[in-house]
RNA sequence: GCGGAUGUGGCGGAAUUGGUAGACGCGCUAGACUUAGGAUCUAGUGCCGCAAGGCGUGGGGGUUCGAGUCCCUUCAUCCGCACCA
């Protein structure tokens, strides 16, 4: 036996745990680096290859910080709440609690063997009483406070009190709901009911009827970011749009915010976008039109508030279009065209989502029989419903300017409504003219001036009449956060006269209650329904819904900083030590979701004086997807002979999906093929000529269905966990996307081979040399210290495995076992294959864990050369390489290709019109 | 429709600032050793060509002494958003 690598990885990842080699303290004396992964949902598949491919990343550059001298804080967690596991308890009755259990140990068993310097220590599961008191405590803060436009940030719900007792509400300037405007006399007089349903439209939880997402499939309301065309995120059941009262986080008080501090991350520009994206911010103005047949009791006008990012174009506007479930469709509506819109909006309730998305061409919609008035021209528009106009969006109405908008445009030639053109530059008998570029016509005051300039006139207009004002406008929504399940973390509320009030925190954590079945009641209430007493002692009901997946997960960054302290989220002192997240690696999948919520949550807890930091992560990246080799059989329809890859285009045959465990470098093993489907046993082979079978193959995403599913646990008792761990960085760039294809192991393989070879003599006995390193051996050495440190700052760990391979043949080719390399050699490959590493670190007769080294110091001086390589180019082809002393001039090297016979022979007698010399680099000759 | 990413040998990929395209590895070919090889070692391996030589970084055009890299244009694949006013 040589490199024994199953018996070193046992042996150090138990030195490893006896030792606490990776516990972390605060440690004011070193500087501090947080290096954080996207912590799994413990699922009940297990890990697969391409799953520990950012934590592998990760773990190199927390051991590499750690040699570098700093104190990382590198935890590992679960995510432990979700649907799957609940879903799995509907059907078994299971508990979910002991799935998740059993699934987390599987987890945990799966990442040791990569040998992962976590600080287990420090664990956080969400499904935890003790971790979920804190998301429950959030929440409550939550509820506790309003957003202040003035200030732009969270206050006390205390102080809005003060002021409503003291002014009422007009000034204040709050993100809310809408709400009426009282004096301070009004406020006092009102009952605690009312008061309490009023605070409800300002603090940043609370409840309110609300637009949802709604799946009946999982019995549940959904996020925006869980919802994908239609469909759930989670299992890919339909989803439609139902009114409901829903617990709801006020995100949209922070889009401002989060959308300008995008900009001092480092992350990724794509990501970045999708955030930019998603948050949606436009500018524009709110304008108000009067409406001639709806007054309120005082005889007031009623108005249709419109949002536009075009106000420059308002000239053009020939109608109105409200949502179908706008609030002022039903006063508006004359009795003439009352069974009209109502049928209309019965069927625009009963088409689901998906429905609607997947139908855009169709054009329907209705005259209501009002008519609005445009505030400049005094010009009567009538005023149409459209299920085009989103109820969710600005103000759920639109002024129409069918003239520079393509689907007013489309609208207005099937209803036969005017088109007016008022922005010169297109041609408004082929088609809407929707760039923002052109002079204004058409348009009174606004005729002659650009669009910008317009823009500017027209909201200075609106403003000084009155009628409308600059307004930004965005996309993101509030986030729904209660859900009808039962394996979430419980609502710390309760009801008293149909009132939410939140409880004491000395009442939590609020434990999630035991139920007979997982299922909503007959009543149709969520699963909480069935708990036995749920309700305070006081005998209030309890919240039946409990909270959605993005709660536990938005603040357990913080959480690890301190996670076993009861009286905090966080002690002051563990927070400002480790501050926030320095490298944060997970998936893309996230942008939208856990990484809008979590700054969210992130940025109140900043407001509110918890946490130090605004940001929660600072330098992010994305791994890349590893997706599935499959592999393919391919059968003769109707029978059971299979023909291999090169013969199959003389037979009729169907590709089948075959196990890619069986399958090697594409040759199929048969015999293991005839034992992995009985129906195959007596199958026949049509093979190539070398009597082999070759299959065919596929990229396609890794899933167990398609039978290209490679476990960590395989790879490692094959090869070991430095192997894999190493393979993982070899085969692309970690942002990138790319097939695992277990094929290419073998070098990384090999190249630990050759290096443990460097150790030891041909009886596998450790063989190292004290003698004094040669310049040859200092240079390979220092070469790789270098290209090494600069790869994995910038996070190009395929590239430093590379260069290890480079480092090791070239010091095998010199059959080099100088301890003074050798020793440097270990410790920069640690990071890596932190196993091997060890044991070597071992051999060379260290007793400490080589993690507690110091990176090797590059010098430069050992890189110095005599002589340099020039390639020597004619017009810019590359014909000849010849040496030059390294301190060569430009001049001394042209003097010298004057000389040089290759170089006059491809000169042919000609003159050169041009000497190009980069020095270090390359000569050019311009013939 | 909008936004983003990617396109280099048979395959994964390298080329960090405009300066030797194809590092490193897989695979393949030949050879050595071996009872044997899915072990190990040596040599070769972008394409065309016997060769000289020519052609080559999705396609077309440009800037430059010199372009995978910069500019314009176009195609393909993937991802995100989408009656967002």
């Amino acid at each position: 036996m040589e490199y024994n690598f199953t018996e070193i990885e046992k042996k150090w990842q138990k030195f490893w745990e006896d030792n606490q080699t990776f516990r972390v303290t605060e440690d004011p004396s070193m500087p501090k680096y947080y290096v954080l992964d996207m912590f799994p949902y413990p699922s009940g598949a297990g890990l697969h290859v391409g799953h520990p491919l950012g934590y592998i990343a990760s773990d190199i550059y927390s051991r590499y910080k750690k040699l570098k001298r700093y104190n990382v804080l590198h935890p590992m967690g679960y995510d432990a709440f979700g649907l799957p596991a609940e879903q799995y308890a509907i059907q078994t009755g299971q508990h979910p609690a002991v799935t998740t259990e059993n699934n987390i140990r599987r987890y945990r068993k799966q990442m040791d063997k990569i040998g992962f310097c976590y600080d287990w220590s420090r664990e956080v599961r969400t499904c935890d009483p003790k971790y979920y008191k804190w998301t429950q405590w959030v929440f409550i803060k939550l509820f506790k406070h309003w957003f202040n436009k003035k200030t732009n940030k969270a206050e006390p719900v205390k102080s809005l009190i003060a002021e409503f007792e003291r002014n009422g509400n007009s000034a204040v300037e709050a993100s809310s709901d809408k709400c009426r405007i009282f004096s301070a006399s009004e406020w006092k007089s009102m009952s605690e009911k009312e008061q309490q349903l009023i605070l409800l439209n300002y603090r940043l939880a609370y409840y309110a009827d609300t637009m949802v997402n709604w799946c009946p499939a999982l019995g549940t309301v959904l996020a925006n970011d869980e919802v994908k065309e239609g469909y759930s995120l989670r299992g890919g059941h339909p989803v439609e749009q139902k009114k409901m009262k829903q617990w709801l986080l006020r995100v949209s008080a922070y889009a401002e915010r989060l959308l300008d501090s995008l900009e001092k991350l480092d992350w990724s520009e794509s990501l970045k976008d999708i955030q930019k994206n998603w948050i949606g911010r436009s500018e524009g103005a709110v304008i108000n039109f009067k409406v001639d047949n709806a007054a309120d009791k005082k005889g007031r006008k009623a108005e249709i508030e419109v949002f536009t990012t075009r106000p420059d174009t308002i000239f053009g506007c020939t109608y109105m279009v409200l949502a179908p479930e706008h609030e002022l469709v039903e006063k508006i509506t004359t009795p003439q065209y009352n069974i009209q819109v109502e049928e209309y909006i019965e069927e625009t309730k009963k088409r689901t989502e998906r429905e609607r998305i997947a139908d855009t061409k169709t054009i329907t919609g209705r005259f209501t029989g009002a008519y609005a008035e445009h505030p400049f021209s005094g010009e009567k528009l009538p005023v149409w419903i459209s299920d085009y106009v989103l109820a969710g969006y600005g103000t759920g109405a639109i002024m129409a300017v069918p003239a520079h908008d393509s689907r007013d445009f489309d609208f207005a030639k099937h209803f036969d409504l005017p088109v007016r053109e008022v922005v010169s530059g297109g041609d408004i008998s082929q088609g809407s003219y929707d760039n923002p570029e052109g002079i204004l016509i058409n348009s009174d005051f606004l005729n002659g001036l650009n669009v910008e300039d317009a823009t500017e006139r027209i909201i200075s207009e609106l403003e000084k009449r009155g009628r409308g004002y600059k307004k930004i406008n965005y996309r993101l929504r509030d986030a729904i956060f209660s859900r009808q399940r039962y394996w979430g973390e419980p609502f710390p509320v309760c009801y008293k006269n149909e009132v939410p009030y939140v409880l004491d925190e000395d009442q939590l954590p609020l434990v999630l209650p035991e139920v007979d079945s997982y299922l909503p009641t007959e009543k149709g209430e969520p699963p909480l329904g069935r708990a036995k007493n749920w309700q305070t002692p006081e005998g209030y009901p309890l919240e039946l819904s409990t909270m959605p997946g993005f709660a536990g997960s938005s603040a357990y960054y913080i959480r690890y900083m301190d996670p076993n302290n009861n009286n905090e989220l966080v002690s002051k002192e563990a927070n400002r030590y480790w501050e926030n997240v320095d490298l944060y690696i997970g998936g893309t999948e996230h942008a939208t979701g856990h990484l809008i919520y979590s700054r969210f949550w992130n940025k109140f807890l900043y407001d509110t004086g918890v946490v130090c930091r605004d940001e929660p992560f600072k330098k992010l990246i994305n791994q890349g997807m590893i997706q599935g080799r499959s592999n393919f059989v391919y059968r003769v329809k109707n029978s059971n002979k299979f023909v291999s890859l090169g013969l199959k285009d003389n037979f009729d045959v169907t590709p089948i999906h075959v196990d890619v465990n069986i399958v090697n470098n594409d040759i199929l093993n048969i015999d293991l093929f005839r034992k992995w489907n009985p129906e195959y046993f007596d199958a026949e082979f049509i093979l190539e000529e070398d009597g082999t079978y070759r299959c065919g193959y596929a990229i396609e995403k890794m899933s167990k269905s398609l039978y290209n599913v490679v476990t960590p646990d395989d790879i490692i008792e094959k090869y070991g966990a430095d192997t894999l761990r190493m393979y993982e960085m070899f085969l692309g760039p970690l942002e990138q996307s790319k097939p695992w294809d277990t094929s290419g192991i073998d070098g990384v393989h090999k190249f630990l081979r050759k290096l443990w070879n460097l150790f030891h003599n041909e009886k596998n006995e450790p063989c190292i040399s004290n003698e004094t390193p040669g310049a040859d051996e200092l240079k390979i050495l220092h070469k790789t210290i270098k290209k090494i440190e600069e790869d994995i700052e910038r996070f190009s760990f395929n590239t430093s495995v590379s260069a290890f391979m480079i480092c090791v043949n070239d010091l095998g080719a010199l059959k080099c076992n100088k301890r003074q390399i050798l020793e440097k050699l270990v410790i920069i490959l640690s990071p890596f294959a932190p196993h091997i590493a060890e044991e070597l670190w071992h051999i060379l007769g260290k007793k400490e864990s080589v993690s507690t080294a110091t990176f090797p110091e590059f010098k430069s001086g050992f890189l110095t050369e005599d002589y340099i390589q020039y390639p020597v180019s004619f017009n810019g082809k590359t014909r000849l390489k010849i040496d030059f002393p390294a301190d060569y001039d430009k001049e001394d090297i042209e003097r010298d290709l004057m000389k040089n016979d290759d170089v006059l022979k491809y000169l042919k007698g000609q003159k050169p019109k041009k000497i190009i010399v980069v020095k270090g680099r390359i000569v050019n000759i311009v013939v």
